[in-house]
RNA sequence: GGGCGCGUAGCUCAGCGGUAGAGCACUGUCUUGACAUGGCAGGGGUCACAGGUUCAAACCCUGUCGCGCCCA
């Protein structure tokens, strides 16, 4: 017998490992079943589970156990990311609370106590630190449920995966789409890196405008140039004014004298400078401003880099800024413009500032050299494998901008100044002769070749974008660069699920490294799902507090409860899913009462499914119309996960075990199960347990834990083995009559209830029914429904009758009025006001239809059957509404 | 400024040409032998606004307003 509440906790820790013990969640690479395969989104190694990634593995495991299901060979390779900048960061952090710092150039040594790591004894501190902390997520993804192939686990920085790294840098290189080059960069000076574009998040800042006067050579002019950025000023090398500005274009081709610099800069005409914004001119400062940068090639201006690595003036700035940190060179500046009588004035300014998204402090354009990726070239294939459908997008908007993306993409930028991360493969020779190659060996003898002696080799210090390693996922978990029989089976991937938010980041880049050396798209379909945020529609994160922690959750409601409220948030079409736990509870009480459902079958021996048990034998009407919705709720979950409406499929089930198995068929049934024993309680008790049956296989992949725990005490694991093992059920047919005779039953037992509430009748009060005009095969149905009704609807004993009594509740349903007596306990007033509103009801109905219908155009035009079934339900309304009135004059009579 | 998305019940959201739905919240009622993490019944909506297309619009088109995200 079942505990009368499901306790996930207990069960939930038991079934995992056996689950992955028993081998379930295994691939099978040898020749046999066809492959689908996922690979997860690699989350941080030392990271820990969030709600995006219950979210998106919740998806994954749903899709993974369907296909299992459905007899695929399937794999979910599951693997963890190494997150450059994230890891080194927390542990750079973790050494900080320990006093320790690195040794990189230029690093503060104020403290001569302080202990700086070599790079060595860092990336040793990385490992230690990966070593602790690096299961936790696995672990957590446990807890969910998810049902990864844990024995092929990888990580991005292992040895199959480095060396897949190494040899995609050498290959992109040779093939020339790798690259030095010297332009401007984000870059982080906190990190002391350089980052993509897509690691800045712009921030709106209440800043200033500053109007600065530069006076203008050779006269008493001055030009006003608007600046939220003073401290750049002594990197200008130039003034743009937009050619058609009145106020300023007779200056074009002149020069002002720079002041506190004194150096002498060009005007210059160029349309980026808005004669709306600010004074119209604008300061050219292209070392230090992606758009000065351009306006600055434009007209041959200097680049003047003032910045060192950590954003402090540099010995190109006159002597008494050099030092100072950005923001205090600003004060000074600001100051002593205002001292020389420049500064003309300064306004409050709301603007956006880039700030680096993991450092947290504004970033600074910045010239350096850095390895680049030729993005455009390698964007040429993914463009026309969307282009084609041999990726598809869902939703379908995804597509739409991925090329909006790819369209209009820059260099990659691959180089980053950190010490975690896969080393970029490039040694450098005495006159700083580049040479690209997979082991330092092999530079060497390319070395030797080019100088041709022995030299002494340096390695390029710095390491790989993480992007970079994670683009070649789908095809290096799979054992590229060798030609496994992992990869020959499951590249191309089934499909990829992620959020929106790393639609550029990722699947960009791993649609140009699949296309380029895999020549196929890494994955068929991209599943993209929105971001998980509070029930305030904000961004989860911890510094905001509103982080909402899914083992929590878990350890609240069950994981299948939250794996639940996941797939039905899954739908929102808006980019924020709202998660509450309230909405988590509502699935834990869906848990339960499935649970209870199962529990009432045990306790009429209706759990144990009978040895050759054939449900197309059935002979009960409600049995065939509980097997017909079993067969519509089976194709409608399955279509909807085939289509990725997983909302869908979660709301199905719902509505299929909540509102028709628990509400009415378990219902309408205890008659027969309550009654004598016979053949329709033999027939009731074995359909009830072939319902919960493949109710635990359809509800599977969405609630593992309960329908596995389920499968397992109505007694099928122990001839046929745990439920994740499983086929999908086959649908079968829906036999109309006796969807049509309980559709009707529901309705009459439903009005019923509704009108005896609306009249107060107690509960307990049970009514005789009185029934009159019923044709033969509304008798013959009466008759057969007999118990259901008197128990659903608190009746005692059902007759015909020729014509209704004085004092009863009346209703129509189909051809016949159904009286309920209830002698002088009636309100007649409220059961005037009641069949009024019925009445009323009906009338609207039938005056819309009419409208309808009166339109020459619609008749003419609309489809037939749209017209015919007009006609009929106006036929329908009025039978009933005519009955109706009967029984409202019988009451006033 | 450009692109995209969203405005449907008190709240959160499905639905996206042919009879307006769910969960939560609310009201009444019921401790009836599966379940009070529950049953039964109920109230609550000019589907943002204005035009248009159509026999028919929450749904398609245009515009307006409000909100959000991405890119400048």
């Amino acid at each position: 017998m079942l505990d009368k509440t499901y306790d996930p906790k207990e069960i939930e820790a038991r079934l995992y490992p056996e689950w992955e013990q028993s081998g379930a969640f295994r691939a099978h690479p040898e020749p046999g079943k066809p492959p689908y395969c996922i690979v997860i989104p690699p989350p941080n190694v030392t990271g820990s589970l969030h709600m995006g990634h219950a979210l998106d593995n919740t998806l994954q495991d749903i899709l993974i156990r369907w296909r299992r299901m459905k007899g695929d060979d399937v794999l979910w390779q599951p693997g963890t990311d190494h997150a450059g900048i994230a890891t080194q960061m927390v542990v750079v952090r973790n050494l900080e609370q320990e006093g320790i710092g690195l040794a990189v150039e230029g690093a503060d040594k104020s403290d001569g106590n302080k202990k700086l790591l070599t790079r060595e004894e860092f990336l040793a501190k990385v490992w230690e630190w990966k070593a602790y902390s690096g299961g936790t997520i696995t672990r957590q993804l446990r807890r969910l449920g998810a049902s990864c192939d844990w024995s092929r686990e990888r990580f991005t920085m292992d040895e199959g995966l480095s060396r897949a790294v190494l040899k995609v840098f050498v290959d992109l290189y040779k093939a020339g789409l790798i690259y030095k080059d010297n332009r401007l960069v984000n870059w982080d000076p906190k990190m002391l890196t350089a980052i993509s574009d897509l690691e800045v998040e712009s921030r709106e800042v209440k800043g200033h405008l500053w109007y600065f006067r530069y006076p203008i050579e050779g006269s008493d002019e001055h030009i006003v140039v608007a600046t939220t950025r003073p401290e750049t000023m002594l990197g200008d090398t130039g003034v743009a004014v937009h050619p058609d500005d009145p106020k300023w274009k007779d200056l074009i081709g002149k020069h002002a004298i720079l002041p506190l610099v004194g150096r002498r800069i060009a005007i210059v005409g160029d349309e980026y400078s808005d004669p709306q914004k600010g004074s119209g001119a604008v300061k050219i400062t292209p070392a230090h401003d992606f758009n000065d940068f351009e306006v600055g090639r434009r007209h041959g201006l200097a680049l003047i880099n003032i910045f060192d690595k950590f954003a402090r003036l540099n010995d190109n700035a006159p002597e008494k800024y050099r030092g100072l940190d950005r923001f205090e060179a600003r004060k000074r500046v600001v100051a002593d413009m205002e001292a020389a009588g420049l500064l003309e004035k300064v306004e409050p300014h709301s603007h956006a500032v880039p700030y680096g998204d993991r450092g947290g402090v504004p970033v600074e354009p910045f010239l350096t050299e850095q390895w680049y990726a030729d993005a455009k070239k390698l964007a040429e294939e993914p463009i026309a494998a969307a282009r084609d459908g041999r990726v598809k997008f869902v939703p379908e908007r995804g597509r739409d901008d991925f090329f909006r993306w790819m369209e209009n993409i820059e260099p990659w930028c691959i180089s980053r100044q950190l010490w975690w991360g896969h080393q970029i493969p490039a040694w450098y020779g005495p006159d700083r002769k580049v040479f690209v190659a997979l082991s330092e060996d092999d530079a060497k003898a390319e070395a030797r070749g080019h100088y041709g002696r022995d030299v002494s080799l340096e390695r390029d210090p710095d390491v790989l974008d993480t992007w970079f390693s994670s683009a070649l996922w789908p095809f290096s978990t799979l054992g590229w660069p060798d030609h496994t029989r992992e990869l020959a089976k499951y590249y191309p991937t089934s499909v990829l699920v992620t959020g929106w938010d790393i639609l550029f980041f990722w699947v960009a880049r791993m649609m140009m490294m699949g296309m380029h050396f895999m020549e196929e798209v890494p994955f068929r379909t991209v599943y993209l799902h929105g971001l998980v945020t509070d029930e305030k529609g904000q961004k989860m994160s911890k510094s905001k507090g509103n982080a909402m922690d899914p083992l929590e959750l878990i350890d609240k409601y069950g994981a299948d409860a939250l794996r639940f409220t996941m797939a039905l948030l899954a739908a929102n079409q808006a980019s924020r899913l709202r998660l509450s736990a309230g909405r988590v509870e509502s699935s834990r009480n869906f848990a339960t009462k499935l649970w209870n459902a199962t529990r009432f079958a045990e306790m009429y021996g209706a759990a144990a499914l009978p040895e050759g048990f054939d449900p197309a034998a059935a002979k009960l009407t409600i049995n065939k119309w509980m097997l017909g919705e079993l067969a519509r709720a089976n194709s409608g979950v399955d279509k909807a996960i085939a289509e990725f409406r997983l909302n869908e499929a979660a709301s199905t089930l719902y509505e299929f075990i909540w509102g028709i198995v628990c509400d009415w068929y378990v219902e309408l049934t205890k008659p027969i199960l309550q009654g004598p024993d016979g053949p329709e309680k033999d027939e009731t008790r074995a359909v009830t347990a072939f319902v919960l049956r493949e109710t635990t296989r359809l509800l599977h992949p969405v609630m593992p834990f309960i329908t596995e725990e389920l499968w397992d005490k109505l007694g099928h694991r122990a001839g046929h083995g745990m439920l994740i093992g499983q086929s999908w059920p086959a649908v079968t047919d829906i036999d109309p009559a006796a969807d049509a005779e309980i559709g009707w039953l529901i309705k009459l037992v439903s009005d019923i209830r509704s009108a005896r509430a609306e009249l107060n009748i107690p509960a307990a009060s049970k009514l005789r029914l009185l029934v009159i005009g019923a044709n033969d095969d509304t008798a013959k149905r009466l008759d057969i429904q007999r118990a259901a009704i008197e128990r659903l609807a608190r009746i005692t004993g059902i007759e015909m009758a020729a014509t209704a009594p004085k004092a009863a509740l009346q209703i129509v349903v189909g051809e016949a009025t159904y009286a309920l007596p209830v002698g002088d306990v009636i309100d007649l007033e409220a059961e005037l006001a009641r069949l009024q509103k019925e009445i009323r009801k009906l009338t609207d109905e039938i005056g819309k239809i009419d409208a309808k219908l009166g339109n020459a155009n619609f008749v003419a035009r609309a489809p037939e059957e749209v017209v015919e079934e007009q006609r009929e339900r106006r036929q329908q309304a009025e039978a009933t509404r005519a009955r109706l009135s009967a029984a409202l004059e019988r009451l006033k009579g």
